[in-house]
Parts: structure tokens; C-alpha cells; sequence
DNA sequence: TCCGATTCCATTGACGCCCATGTTTTCCCA
DNA sequence: TGGGAAAACATGGGCGTCAATGGAATCGGA
């Protein structure tokens, strides 16, 4: 599957419009629905974004893991199904960025599209500044590591 | 799969470009993306390469290390992901060095591609020269060793 | 008929492609 | 074994194309 990488910083217009990234809009060509789904994210001042494939796989997670009916199952969805949004993008490859969501992020002039691998998020550029510096500056510290697992047969 | 072997020093012009040492061509030749992924070292002056297809390793190791939405999965995120840059080389075999890459690593007239297995990193070659001494030298001390596995099948 | 949403069109600036050149390595044959 | 031809690689610069952007035009529903 395509990945989601690197930071753009790209303008939003007086109509709300935004572009998305070529090469994020390349990683999502393959789907059936051509466009992006936001939600609000429950951690930060930031939108979660993916295609429909990845909700289709969180759905299907959070099922494997709690019950139906269980309070567990009800919040997360409550927390991601319930806010989040399909924003198609137009002939040029631009969304428009609902009003709670550029509040939430606390976006006006500039939104910033960042990478996260199978997922990205989208951020008031100096605000993911200085979150990606704090990150850097504690990496420096405690170096992490990752174990590395064998290339999966695709 | 084809390993990222020895070092070669070129010239960056004055558009930001550099040729991609034909080895490393030859080791990506058969992934869909033809070019590399870099991203800035959270550990030191220097950036990280590799190809497309050890990113999603990365990607699914992470995956498969920690859950979803959880801090760690962000931060690894943060440093990696966001931070990668997809360079496809043009037909002469050469990649476009980002600016901010440039500055992180120090690098200005020339770059250094130091294999490293799996993956490569790029250095100011004066830089890695330093540092190159200083690991050999503590080597001599040290004398590091590894378990040699059993062959995998291909 | 008015308003919002979507599509269409024009501009500009970055980057991807092309060609030309120099240099090194490889290969072939004397 | 040495010299020369040829290929491969690294490098420099010019030009075309596409992505991002702003605004106008058109469509659809209330």
C-alpha cells in the first residue's frame, strides 16, 4: 500500500479551499471514492486524515478487539465514525476544510499536511512546528528504536 | 535483496542536484518508485536513504510494535514519515537535495552516500570522515561482534 | 430569484526532461 | 601488455510541463 510521507504546506483560499498533495492524491488513486476522510483528532489540536480503505480497517479492528455494544466499542466510535467526514476533492484536487475542523486545528491562512505512513494529519503549520521540534529535541535524548520485522510477501 | 555497499563522494550543483551513485541505481532498479527516500537523522548531522519498499517495512514494523493512535506509533511517526521526502531521480540518474536536508547534514559543495546495508545515509564528507575515524578507533577498543544467522531462503 | 457549491479557466513558479560536455572505466585488439 | 576505441557515469545548463493558486462562470436547490 502507498504511504503517506513528507510535510506540505500549502494556502487556503477565502472559500475555504485547500489542495491536497499530488503525491497524496497519487497514494489514493487506486481507491473507489476520490477523496479524503477527516476527523478531529482526540489528542491534539489536529485532523486525522486517511482514505476510506483505513476506516474500513479500524473498523474491522475495533470489532476484533471489543465487543459489540461494549462501552470501549461505542466511544471510538463515537470518537472517529461519528466526526469524520468525506471530503471529495474537485477537478484540481482541492478539498474544502469544514469549520470545525480549521477551529479545532486552529487553522487560517496556511494548513499543513503531514505524513504519518498509512495515515496523515493536518495542522496550522506553526503549531506542528513546534510539536515536530519538541518530538526532535526529546529523540535526541532517548533515541529510539524500532524492531525490525521481515519483509512481509506482498 | 541488493545492499547499499561502500561510499562515493559527488558534487551538489547549483540547482540542489546529485547523482545518485549508479550502484544504488542499480540496487532500487526493481521497485515501482525509482528514486530514494531521505529524511533528516534524529540522531546527528547526517540523513537517512533508502528505498521505498524499507519504508514500508518500517511502516508495518511500527504497525505491528505498537497500536494505533498511541504515542510512541505518533512520535516514530513524527521523526520519520513527516519528515521523508520522496527525491525520483530525472533520466541521468540524479536526485533534487531538499534545503532543509542540506542545512541539518551541513552539506554545500559535496555529499557523501555511505552504504550502510539496508540503507544509506548522506553526509557532509568531511563530516563523515571525522566521525567514520572516531567509530574505527573505538572499534579497536570495543571489538563488537553478532550472532551470524542461518542463511533465510529466498 | 438568490445563495451556496461545484466546475472551469488563467497565471506563475518550481521541477522534470532534454541535450551537450567532460571524465573515468571498461573492453578489445594489436 | 600496452594503446586506443567505446561505453558508462558524472556534470552543467536551457526549456517545457504540471501542480498550486486565485478568481470567474455555471449549476443546482431552496
Amino acid at each position: 500500500m502507498a504511504l503517506f510521507l513528507s510535510t506540505f504546506v500549502n494556502r487556503v483560499d477565502k472559500k475555504g479551499r485547500a489542495s491536497v498533495p499530488a503525491t497524496f492524491r497519487a497514494a489514493l488513486a487506486p481507491q473507489a471514492f476520490q477523496g479524503i476522510v477527516l476527523y478531529r483528532s482526540f489528542t491534539g489540536p489536529c485532523a486525522e486524515g486517511s482514505g476510506m480503505d483505513f476506516m474500513e480497517r479500524l473498523s474491522d479492528s475495533s470489532a476484533q478487539t471489543y465487543d459489540a455494544f461494549s462501552p470501549e466499542h461505542d466511544n471510538l466510535a463515537a470518537l472517529i465514525f461519528a466526526d469524520a467526514r468525506q471530503l471529495p476533492w474537485d477537478p484540481e484536487g482541492r478539498i474544502i476544510l469544514p469549520e470545525d475542523i480549521l477551529a479545532h486545528a486552529g487553522i487560517t491562512e496556511q494548513v499543513a499536511f503531514v505524513g504519518k505512513g498509512q495515515t496523515f494529519q493536518i495542522w496550522e503549520p506553526e503549531s506542528y512546528k513546534a510539536v515536530e521540534a519538541e518530538i526532535r529535541a526529546r529523540a535526541l535524548q532517548s533515541r529510539p528504536t524500532l524492531p525490525l520485522r521481515p519483509k512481509v510477501p506482498s
